[in-house]
DNA sequence: AAGCATATTGTAATATTTACAGCAAATCAC
DNA sequence: GTGATTTGCTGTAAATATTACAATATGCTT
């Protein structure tokens, strides 16, 4: 109880993991990795990477997303520590699992090492995962549901210019449940959350809906008077 | 971002830090203990430990609670994980973060190693903690606080018995605001999750407060059927 | 021009939250 | 034992938020 820490204390590794989402207009979606190599080679896994003895850990689960996605400035949250003793099988690997909410329309799938190896499957059509790794995603998708209750997070989902009727579907998507559409609406409006950009859609073949864009000045001022944000 | 793991990465350590929460009928408060070793020696730090290589994660946060308080069966959850490069003095140590909640009558200074070495400091006393130990806390604070709104987990902190301006105060301490008696009463009465004991407050120099009980059983068939707590 | 598909909007009933104050019951001091 | 003191205990009305529910609007297709 001294954490005063001898030689041997220092025989451990530590993972980052990243439980990356995606919104496509229709279902929730978590992008998953196709692995190259022991253990578990030739598995689709959550994207994920030993923390450099240099890194900080925040840093490291931003640098996995990078060199998987290419992006850069993504919503990113932590969302626990597993560390069972035999969650893998070279050793003693605790890992630190993380979300990400990523703009599908931003993510190219890049002409890089990882071309062929990435893959959005839909939240509810997962493979078996190795590891702990589906309890890790259990624990994601719970964790991006309480959020999103309660802090404006979905913006970072949607495309920069979406409607009313995607945003309603994103909800409705995560929390699994449906909205009635009038109440819906009346209570994300009255938020002042979100504004017209006074444009429309183009190329539906029906009455084309109103784009609406986040706000994020009225959010920052609404957070400095304690806002709560409840859906 | 193959998950292979080389010699190198099995070179870090991973301690847990508690968290441990009280309530003394007036205000919330932390267990801190007096360190004894390096680093940071004769400062008041929260309790941890260095997580061995065979036993869980959460079973090592369990042990570190245990072998300070004595007691068992004691309600837990994992904060945060912390894992910045220089955080700790001696090599590369990432600390899982835990808080716990116990009730203040149930513990006795432990007539041991620890008698002399571990105290209760009011949450607004802390004094300056080593390593990110302040910051651990600011987040142990801010999860205690979300979580005793939606889960009825403020009767850990209270004694089996307990009066209702004994649970009021307690949230008002943990929330740092106050609320009005009677609107109060009536919304946690409402909820059904305590009872009448019959008994009702002695010793007292003044007209004596019933006394309530939690109902677990009342509580899992809420649970059960999909229940919220929000106060 | 008619049909199709989705977008958009309001109202009434119900439930929840908030604001607010006076009497009750036990001990204490004299 | 009487009055003072301290904390316990309780209800109602107004305001606000939530829920349930369906008809019209608009652009495109044929």
């Amino acid at each position: 109880m001294q954490q005063t820490g001898t030689p041997n204390h220092f025989k451990a590794a530590v993972t980052v993991d990243n439980v990356i989402f995606g919104f496509d207009g229709k279902s929730l979606k978590v992008l998953l990795i196709y692995r190259g190599a022991e253990p578990f080679k030739d598995r689709w896994a959550l994207p994920g990477d030993f923390v450099p003895l240099d890194e900080n850990l925040n840093q490291s689960a931003i640098h996995v997303l990078r060199s998987l996605t290419g992006l850069d400035n993504i919503y990113m949250e932590q969302v626990h520590a597993f560390g069972d003793v035999n969650r893998h099988p070279f050793g003693r690997v605790f890992t630190i699992a993380y979300y990400a909410l990523i703009k599908v329309e931003d993510y190219q799938v890049q002409a890089s090492s990882w071309a062929e190896e990435a893959a959005w499957f839909p939240i509810n059509e997962i493979p078996e995962l190795p590891f702990d790794h589906m309890e890790i995603l259990e624990f994601a998708k719970q964790q991006l549901r309480n959020k999103i209750r309660t802090q404006p997070i979905g913006f970072e989902l949607l495309p920069k210019h979406f409607t009313l009727t995607q945003i309603q579907e994103l909800y409705e998507a995560v929390l699994e449940r449906e909205f009635d559409t009038r109440n819906f609406r009346k209570k994300l409006l009255s938020m002042n959350l979100i504004s017209e950009t006074g444009y429309r859609q183009t190329d539906v073949s029906h009455r084309p809906a109103m784009l609406y864009k986040y706000d994020t000045k009225r959010y920052n001022r609404f957070l400095e008077r304690g806002f709560s944000f409840d859906i």
